[in-house]
RNA sequence: UGCCCGAUGGUGUAAUGGUAGCACGACAGCCUCUGGAGCUGUUCGUCUAGGUUCGAGUCCUAGUCGGGCAACCA
């Protein structure tokens, strides 16, 4: 049953939104905003964050704005700003003509900081940032007030003036809000609005030297593009104070700030530092890395942009900090690809068989089913041959009970084939088994029994002379623990890297899969879903990223 | 330690003073030309202590535990 993405969502969130709409709290509109810092890709914690900005908007008939907050140059750059436009579009939201970038806003919020300097609520501080942090105090002592603060209003809007002349090097000086200096919540001790950063920005170029901090521009841009929701996760909740403080003091339009928990992913982590430590690294291949939960290392495992807004659904909001099971994530690409992906045939780690019995020259076409879950697939043509390969682990010289596969004197069914049975071992002098002979049933062609002759296993199985060669990358989690992030003070997050968590092998498949093109995605029978490169592949050569496997009811008693 | 936020099975979430439900997982059985999928069933939960109430996961008080905040980052 595929999990729906039509039935209502309900939680704190949507029932506020729902609760204003009633009173008409702002006259019927819901505008609500997806800010990203353009200084790293965007990850599956982002995603809830679209789903929920974007998935509100669209269920109450409002509108959703991309707004890129590019107020610190020193760590922005257009890469980002292209590949975040990729991304949420990849994940199928669109924002129509509200794009919007914080840059574009420079000159109104510099009015508004000369504003609230006349009104004496802001005012340059020469403090060092040392200094700065000192006079801040802790939050059991009060911090002091900055020299500055006393300093006349014609003073203050000289010095900001200049300040944005480029009169001044990196650090002389700040605008800080006039707060309380006492305030329990560090946020409103004078907290800074402006410093000067002599840096080449992305959009604006050099025209500025003077750069609003997160404090000043958020909850401007949040006014200037009259957002009504203001939707955020929870660290910023202290922050909530000074947002309500600032448009206050500017006397503009005041949306509501609303914090959420962020998503945690167990064995994996979610900080844009700590990606970026492994990409530049090479821990990883790149921010589109398929072991990394980037939207691009995501789509590129072959993650369904569908499966991830049903997991986004799926993991609710809330403000209870949790960490969810990678499997619920699994478990959404799992369940659809169940729904589409085309079966296929391929053999991971291969082991010759020689059906003896059968002819030398003979190559017959079988009949496979493409989608035993969807009957419009079809069928296709799969050619048989007197040499085949299976997978090595389908074989056990000695096998108990339990065990279904191919062992000597075992039957067994080769998927849409024969039934074989293992006749004798072949083995290297260093004992390794190098190819199975068998015997087959003419009989039993296309895998029925006309005597009602059952057979406990059905294996895969790729006819060698036809099969085809490709690389295969399997992939396990990045982390070997829940928690990477959870280290001792002196340990770093990257001991807990797992050093298996990509394996890559040479597979032998059958034709259907060679001729793939990039970004299909299918399932090897009986392994697990897989899909096309879409960077690494060549026409004739693909290569497959294993999505993720199948569940494996055999291995997990086998253990 | 000061302030803020939170606490429901293994995990994520619902119940808006009235039968603690759903999904994922786990386990068992059925079914099966994928040891897949599907079907059926089982297991397991309201942090603690008081209070309000006919009735509390929900309201109140205290405590416990977890998280956030002390960038001129966002």
């Amino acid at each position: 049953m595929p999990e729906t993405e039509h039935e209502p969502l309900s939680d704190f969130i949507r029932e506020k939104v729902a609760e204003d709409l009633r009173t008409g709290k702002y006259d019927g509109r819901v505008v609500t905003r997806f800010p990203p810092e353009p200084n790293g890709y965007l990850h599956i914690g982002h995603a809830k964050a679209i789903c929920l900005d974007f998935g509100i908007a669209e269920e109450n008939k409002g509108v959703c704005h991309l707004r890129f907050d590019d107020t610190n140059p020193v760590k922005e750059d257009v890469e980002y700003v292209d590949s975040i436009i990729e991304d949420v579009h990849w994940l199928g939201f669109d924002w129509g003509e509200h794009l919007y970038y914080a840059s574009d806003y420079f000159e109104q919020m510099y009015e508004g900081a000369l504003k609230l300097i006349r009104d004496e609520k802001a005012y340059i501080c020469e403090l060092s940032p040392d200094a700065f942090k000192e006079y801040r105090g802790v939050p059991t002592r009060p911090g002091k007030a900055s020299p500055g603060r006393s300093r006349s209003i014609e003073e203050n809007l000289d010095l900001f003036q200049r300040m944005r002349g480029g009169e001044f090097k990196d650090g002389t000086y700040v605008l800080r809000a006039r707060l309380d200096m006492e305030s329990p919540n560090l946020h409103m001790r004078d907290p800074a609005l402006y410093r000067i950063k002599h840096a080449h920005h992305h959009r604006t170029g050099d025209a500025w030297c003077l750069y609003p901090t997160y404090d000043f521009a958020h909850g401007f841009e949040d006014s200037i593009e009259r957002v009504t929701h203001s939707l955020c996760t929870l660290e910023f909740e202290v922050h909530r104070p000074l947002y309500d403080w600032l448009l206050n003091a500017l006397e503009v339009y005041r949306p509501e700030q609303t914090e959420f928990a962020r998503l945690n992913l167990s064995y994996t982590v979610m900080s844009k530092r700590k990606m970026l430590e492994l990409v530049e690294g090479g821990y990883v291949s790149g921010w589109d890395d398929p072991r990394l939960p980037t939207l691009c290392g995501l789509r590129r495992r072959g993650y369904t942009a569908a499966s991830i807004r049903r997991f986004c659904r799926g993991v609710g909001i809330t403000k209870v900090e949790s960490l969810t099971d990678i499997t619920l994530l699994e478990h959404h690409i799992k369940e659809e690809l169940n729904r589409t992906a085309p079966r296929v045939m391929g053999v991971l780690d291969p082991l010759k068989v020689v059906i003896e019995n059968y002819p030398e020259e003979q190559v017959e076409e079988l009949e496979a089913v493409n989608n035993p879950e969807d009957a419009s697939a079809g069928t296709r043509q799969i050619p048989f041959s007197r040499e085949l390969y299976i997978e090595r682990e389908d074989f056990r010289e000695d096998a108990n009970r339990k065990f279904y596969r191919l062992a000597p004197g075992r039957e067994v069914r080769l998927r849409y084939a024969y039934f074989v049975t293992c006749t004798d071992v072949v083995k290297d002098a260093d004992g390794t088994i190098r190819e199975v002979r068998c015997s087959y049933d003419p009989a039993t062609r296309g895998g029925d029994s006309p005597d009602g002759r059952r057979v406990k296993g059905t294996i895969h199985w790729v006819s060698a002379a036809q099969a085809g060669e490709v690389d295969v990358r399997l992939y396990d989690r990045l982390f070997s623990t829940e928690r990477p992030e959870d280290v001792e003070a002196d340990g770093d997050f990257k001991d807990s890297l797992n050093p298996d968590s990509l394996k890559i092998v040479r597979a032998k498949v059958e034709p259907a899969i060679v001729a793939m093109t990039p970004g299909t995605r299918c399932q090897f029978e009986r392994k697990g879903y897989f899909c096309c490169d879409t960077k690494d592949s060549t026409p004739g050569q693909p290569v497959f990223n294993q999505i993720v496997p199948l569940r494996d009811s055999w291995g997990k008693q086998a253990q």
